[in-house]
DNA sequence: CTGGTAAGTGAGTGGTCACTTACGCACCAT
DNA sequence: ATGGTGCGTAAGTGACCACTCACTTACCAG
């Protein structure tokens, strides 16, 4: 004889933690109206009519989801403690760049569900991205735009149009869309092999910023003791 | 006595066209999951029985749209009859943004219907957004590569990591980004006005792809008779 | 042991989905 | 004038949607 399946119980908040971490590759990856309470359930492992004693509705839990994500941005602070130099600004982008090639290729699956949401958000209100980026232009936004103020002092680099505030998004925005553009399986765009790539896009965003080419070169064997930075540096919110 | 109301009969072609650039807004604004036969036959003015006259199926509708939305690049053969040369590089570069801002802010409706689409790719399979870069790779990037690699012969650039087949998607990436933190009415990024916004970032990526300084202040009166130019430049596609 | 509480579910609810059927009627070559 | 062709719709179809209700079961304090 089968024996019956036993429910398993969970005390509130596991359920409920549980729920938004089985909904949020769902959203992700098949938008608000493309995904079905009825899967979010499945791949939970409970019925519906649980799901929806945890949340009055659908779009509590896209909520719920996406005020989660916002809040999460661990690590960081070892950046943080860098001091302004041309060093931490070449750290930065090649940090930046990093975290948005793995999260597309999806061997970090949080950052790849944060650049769907991100664009899904560009698509719908905006709202999210919105929030997450007023997040990152508080916490890693000022240390970019310190470096770079003491790159130009020092001479490391020339002046620009921009706001250095506003180089640090043309960085961002960069290398979003070419995250972007590896994300499906099939990526939408053939470009060399990861670690050549990455290290192509920092120099055009050193460049970009104003970086003299002498600055560039003095900080392009990053690539090494980069790696005892990695752990901190790979993981800043977006 | 109210007059019965007269359906509105059109040919198969016209009514076919007509109910693709009905649907073709509310695809991009709401995707595919979120868009339903009903309101695309409403917006259309008919029947959902007319709409699977003409289409099979709602995905039928859809592939149709990204089809067509890919063959139409039109005036760009005076862009390409441009001679390589910095100015030519300064042009497109210069093109592009301000195609890529207008999309954004709404004022083109094809630009932004076709970066909404984009975006949304990238989430689904990324299959659109390939097809669409393949043309442009073809069309424009050609033309971005022969004056760039003509303005490192002339003194005009400085050669870098990267190719200029990659510069010229990482160009594009910045702008695409950038568009599409201003897509939502209440933009995810507070930049300054748009004039002043393409200019920066035009600078941003002369810079990054390898332009000296000195080039790209020779360049930057392209404002005023760049405007004989917008009508063509205006448009490429993507 | 027991009664209260909270976690859990099976079987629905009305509404909406993509899509179909059966039929009306305008147009035009004969 | 007329019959065939093809544009058009009203009124459905079963499936699936978000969401609810009546009820069972596990746990734990007294």
């Amino acid at each position: 004889m089968q024996p019956l399946r036993q429910p398993i119980r969970l005390s509130r908040d596991h359920r409920r933690q549980q729920i938004l971490e089985c909904a949020l590759p769902l959203f992700a990856r098949h938008g608000f109206a493309g995904t079905t309470t009825r899967r979010i359930a499945d791949a939970a492992g409970i019925s519906e009519a649980l799901l929806f004693k945890h949340f009055p509705n659908k779009s509590a839990i896209y909520a719920a989801i996406l005020a989660d994500i916002c809040s999460a941005d661990p690590g960081l602070e070892r950046l943080r403690a860098e001091p302004p130099s041309t060093r931490t600004l070449a750290l930065i982008v090649r940090g930046m760049t990093h975290y948005f090639m793995t999260a597309a290729d999806g061997s970090v699956a949080e950052g790849n569900q944060k650049l769907r949401l991100t664009l899904g958000s560009f698509i719908e209100d905006g709202e999210f991205a919105k929030v997450l980026f007023d997040k990152v232009e508080q916490v890693i936004a000022p240390i970019f735009i310190d470096s770079l103020k003491h790159a130009i002092e020092v001479g490391d680099a020339r002046p620009g149009l921009a706001s250095p505030r506003d180089l640090f998004w043309f960085a961002h925005h960069t290398v979003c869309t070419l995250a972007a553009t590896q994300l499906p399986s099939l990526p939408s765009l053939d470009y060399p092999p990861s670690v050549r790539l990455e290290r192509e896009v920092c120099s055009y965003i050193l460049r970009g910023v104003g970086l003299t080419d002498a600055a560039i070169a003095a900080h392009a064997a990053l690539d090494i003791p980069f790696e005892s930075f990695e752990s901190s540096v790979l993981e800043f919110a977006r």
